[in-house]
DNA sequence: AATAAAGTTCCGTTTATCGGAACATAGTGG
DNA sequence: CCACTATGTTCCGATAAACGGAACTTTATT
């Protein structure tokens, strides 16, 4: 649907911008004609996706949060992760991330960053490779080798940084020696001076939901860190494992 | 645009569930043949707005988040006003909200809940009557008499309970009768047996940019508790309004 | 196994959307 | 103060993008 693609690139600038977009920032960031533009978002206002402010710029509108509100209110494994992560996050002291796997690819679910003035920050939503990242390559390890082969063929493993696994089969070497308890490291492949330490998250028949990691850069890394950390992230992934009623009924 | 109305339709009814939607679903709620919402759906879906989970119905997919995260981290209004919105909530103990105004409407657009078993919540993002609710009769009263007017025709002033002001005159007159400081009262006029004290936001030439309110229970209203109330609600209006610079560069 | 319900594909028709061009309305600088 | 440029808005005929009926496949139900 060309009319899809065009309300997408239209409120992916909109979002993207702090201080929103006229209609001449998107006449020059789309590839869409004025008229065009000029029609559709005054379509997008009235369905409150777009509001004006005072200076006439496009502005993300109240209707999106509409849709996110209750997304983020009844997203099963959003609500259920929230409490854990913070304790998580408590625990560790540094970034910790959700992710979501939807059956095609893993999306940053939820965030809660790290105290420090240098820490990593996400988009929430957006896509994160599953080839590249700690909780994409602790979903990756749980899928069939099936669905991972296909994967690499849809995906052709792009490389990020110089550490960036982009051979199948070193990446399939490399998701089979995990830490131990199901834990999956990342040091720089996704991106510079960046480690990740993950667990992914199960159903009932081991298939994988999503992941869980901690995030940090690499000087503040320690290696006497790390046994705590395990720790806290193996007791986390069993938290949500329960939660979620992956051993028998839920409580 | 058809394609637009027809999307948000479908994205109403998704985020409307808890459970999500089938096709056959979607097919019942809205008045889109099987073939379009199948592709339509689909079409979604490559766009990240609507996922399938493992029973195949459709859920809101990460794209709304991904709109909507830097909504919320942005948007300048909703920023400045969370600390001031927990300090209200925190002194008066009963649901607080924090309204937005775009130049024709009023939106929820944030909400802290009072702990109490009883309480009003209300949907995020979602439109807020202006004559009816105590944050838009504060927003009402501080538009021009030719944009009140408007409103009214527009409007229509539509009628919820017993206690609504239906009659321009009447609002007229209720709105001319505030409580000192520009604090406005509405009791049972959006909601039977809900009551609320509100206050406008505004900007530097005094125009609302929103209001703030807290919302009551009637029953558990006490006449002893109002002059608190109002002082700690004038000190979150005037909080707010400093540090979005009404009053001189913000600091 | 028979029946019903849900989901998917195909394809000719049509109407919703497209963009060029012309016009209107701010802002800017000489 | 006027000319000039950037931005926003309206009109309209052409076109291709979207439409929905019908037929088909797959998945539940009894």
């Amino acid at each position: 649907m060309q009319a899809l693609e065009r309300i997408v690139q239209i409120l992916d600038v909109v979002s993207g911008r702090t201080d929103g977009a006229s209609l001449a920032d998107l006449v020059r960031e789309t590839a869409i004609s004025k008229t065009a533009l000029h029609r559709i978002a005054g379509d997008l206002r009235d369905s409150r996706l777009l509001i004006r402010d005072r200076n006439g710029r496009y502005q993300p509108g109240p209707k999106i949060l509409e849709w996110s509100g209750l997304f983020r209110r009844d997203h099963v494994l959003l609500r259920t992760a929230r409490p854990i992560l913070e304790s998580l996050r408590k625990a560790v002291g540094e970034t910790v991330h959700l992710f979501m796997y939807d059956g095609t690819g893993a999306y940053y679910l939820d965030q809660i960053e790290s105290g420090h003035a240098l820490r990593m920050t996400y988009r929430i939503g957006s896509r994160a490779p599953l080839h590249s990242t700690g909780g994409g390559k602790a979903i990756l390890a749980h899928l069939s080798c099936i669905e991972r082969r296909r994967h690499y063929r849809e995906s052709g493993l792009p490389r990020f940084t110089a550490k960036t696994i982009t051979d199948p089969a070193a990446l399939e070497e490399n998701l089979a020696s995990s830490a131990p308890g199901g834990l999956y490291r990342e040091v720089g492949e996704n991106e510079k001076d960046i480690r990740c330490l993950a667990a992914a998250v199960l159903d009932a028949a081991d298939r994988p939901l999503g992941a869980i990691s901690i995030t940090v850069p690499i000087y503040r890394y320690r290696e006497c860190d790390q046994p705590d950390w395990e720790a806290a992230l193996l007791r986390a992934k069993n938290d949500l494992e329960c939660k979620l009623g992956k051993h028998g009924e839920e409580q």
